[in-house]
Parts: C-alpha cells; structure tokens; sequence
DNA sequence: GCTATTTGTAAACGTGTGTTTACTTCCCCG
DNA sequence: CGGGGAAGTAAACACACGTTTACAAATAGC
C-alpha cells in the first residue's frame, strides 16, 4: 500500500478507469458514443476526460493503441496453420462475450471521418509487420486482403450479427474462413 | 413537355434531386452527414428533406433501397467464374470513381446504431436469396462470407484505400480475392 | 381575376454534443 | 497548523443537429 491511500482521490487509478469504461463505450458503440456515456459508466465526472486526455479524439486514439493486434506472432509461431488458428480466435470473441478488439472500434467509427486519419496510420502499424513476415512481392496486398477477411466477419459476426455465422459450427467456420486466410498465406507470388 | 413547365417549381424533380444528392452525400459520409449538406448539395432548403421524405432516416432508408444489390444474376450467369466477376466488378468500382455503392453507405453508417437495425432488414434482403441460389446446409453460411469479404475489401479498397489494394493489377486482385469468393462458392457441404 | 393549394424559404425550436470555467474538497509538505 | 497544489464536481458555454413553424411566392381551378 505505498501508492494507494484511500483508493479515492488516485489520478492514475480513475485515467486507467476512464480508459477502462472507454474501452468498452468505443467497441460497443463506435466512435460516436458520448463523452457522458464513457463517464458515467465509471462513475466519474466527464470533464476529467478532458483533464486526463486532452480531447475525446485523443481518448480515442490511446483506446486504439492501448491493444496491439499481433497477428505476426500466430504467422511465426505456425505457418501452416496460421488461417485455422487466426478463424479460432476470431470465432471464440465472437461466440463467447469476448474481450476488448481495437479492430470492432475501427469498424464501428468508419463513419467518422474525423477518426478515419487515425485510423489510416494505425492500420499501416498492423500490416506493414505482417506484409514484411507474409513476404514476396505481393506481401503487402496480401496482408491487406487478410485484414479485410477478418475486418469482414467481425462486421457479420460481431456487428450485425446474421445468424448464419451466429449458428455455425467452429468447424464450418475453421475450414471456410480459415481457408481464405491461409490461402493468403500460401498464394506468395515471386 | 407535358410535365415539366419550367424545370423550377417541380415537386417530383426536386424529390429525385434530393435522392440523388443523398446518395452521393451517404456513400461518401455514412449516416453521420447532415441534412444541411444533403441540401446544400442540390440547392435547396433543408426542410424540403423532412416535407418529402418525413425524416432524415426515412430518407437514408429509400437511398439504400434504391439501388438494388443482386449478386445471384452473376453466380445464375456463370457460377464457375463467380468469384473472378465479382471481383472485377469491385476493382472497376474501387478503382474508378464508381457510381453510387449501397454497400458502401452500409459499411460508412456501421457506427450509427439506429441504422444498424435498417441495415440487418436489408442485409437479409441481400442474403436471402444468395443463400438459397448457392444451395447446400450451409448456404447462409457461405452467403453471408462472400458477403463479408467484399465488405471487407470495400474498406481497405474504398475506405480507408491502403496502399496494396491501390497498387495492385486487376491479375492479382482477381486471382486473390476471386479464389476466396470462388471457394465460398464451390465448397458446398452435404 | 380570385381563391385555394402547392412549392419553397427563413428562422426558430429543442436537444445533444464536446469542452471550458468557476468552484469545492482533499491531501501532501514545510 | 496552514497554505498550496492536485483531484473532483457542477454548471454553463458554444455549436451542430434534425425538425417544426410561420410565412412568401407561384401555380391550378373555378
């Protein structure tokens, strides 16, 4: 207890609460959800955001890249499997609750134009380490169509929510999805 | 001339001139744009929106249906090149200017929750019927992948527009993206 | 030609937004 | 103990939104 006192009145503690709650208002509702919203839902005060972050822009970014998304690590760890093991993951956060996923805030804030230039930089952070790992000449148009594959089903999976894929076995799913991302794996030109 | 005596002062062209201002305003802006811009766009008042259309939503909802999205005509002309049709239907419209893309005001207005109700009704619209033309238990399924992965691909290639998709030959994206809409196709089960 | 209806305009309304300001409360340090 | 800065609160600000209202202009029918 050197650094927590009475739990209230901690500066760092309610930034990390407020980076909490956001995490949660973004991959729900977007980009647009309301800065009242995201303090209520920790119970603060909405101007912190303000003292904490600057702007509910700036929130918004450090929400984006407070989860890195590392798809290199599946591509390294298990080449040959990448697309089934990658179809997994994506169906488990999709089936059960799931954890926080910086890709459904980008999904979901594709309106905002505003968020769109942030979100231009911060794509280029996930597919340039993956098109560098896919390799060949083709490296980065093939790591772009595998993040559109899974930019894709989430829309279906998470954000709509149709019942087909709703109703899917993992199997189907693993052996469909899986194999279009693997076969971007595969399809190395040159 | 029977109709229209002086271009001005015509109720049902300044109804279609709204539409067609709509849609540009939608496919480039989502649900977010504002009734003002719509206006702007064709010259006229704001309110005339809410006298022809009864609402804002309303109007989103006729710009959507107005253009209908029929991938079953092409899988019904040649259900071998499926997949390398629509592909190349997609890189002419990302890669040209386009017309107006339902899709695109879908994957813009993701964000808005009030759309995304009008958007499952009219995703079951789309899906439907491309669930039943491709046949098999899993027809929904693969209906509603082929569907995600042109989504997906609309939004690296049109909204976000990163570099590979851009750079790329017509070749390339047709035998990558073609062969994942192709196996969704083919890959029939039962 | 005069009236009734339609078409279009201008301005305001009510609401919700992100943000800022003024203020109170608490804690640390001398 | 007491002052100074940090943490938190409440209220207001300025603005944008969709929509509505009140009104002007033009057309159609008798």
């Amino acid at each position: 207890m050197t650094d927590q006192p009475t739990r209230s009145r901690d500066a760092a503690g309610t930034r990390e609460a407020i980076l909490s709650s956001a995490k949660l208002a973004f991959a729900e509702g977007g980009a647009d959800v309301g800065v009242r919203d995201i303090a209520a839902r920790a119970g603060l005060n909405p101007s912190l955001i303000n003292r904490y972050f600057g702007s509910k822009d700036q929130l918004l970014n450090e929400v984006i890249c407070s989860v890195p998304v590392d798809f290199v690590a599946v591509l390294h760890r298990d080449r040959a499997h990448f697309g089934a093991n990658v179809a997994r993951g994506l169906i488990a956060s999709c089936h059960g609750t799931g954890d926080f996923d910086p890709t459904l805030v980008m999904i979901r804030s594709l309106g905002s134009i505003s968020a769109t230039a942030t979100f231009s930089a911060l794509i280029d952070r996930w597919l340039d380490p993956l098109a560098d790992a896919l390799g060949g000449d083709d490296g980065r148009l093939r790591a772009e169509l595998i993040l559109s594959a899974i930019a894709g089903f989430q829309i279906f999976g998470r954000v709509v929510a149709t019942r087909g894929i709703a109703a899917a076995t993992d199997a189907q799913l693993v052996a469909l999805l899986g194999a279009t991302l693997q076969n971007y794996v595969d399809a190395q030109q040159s």
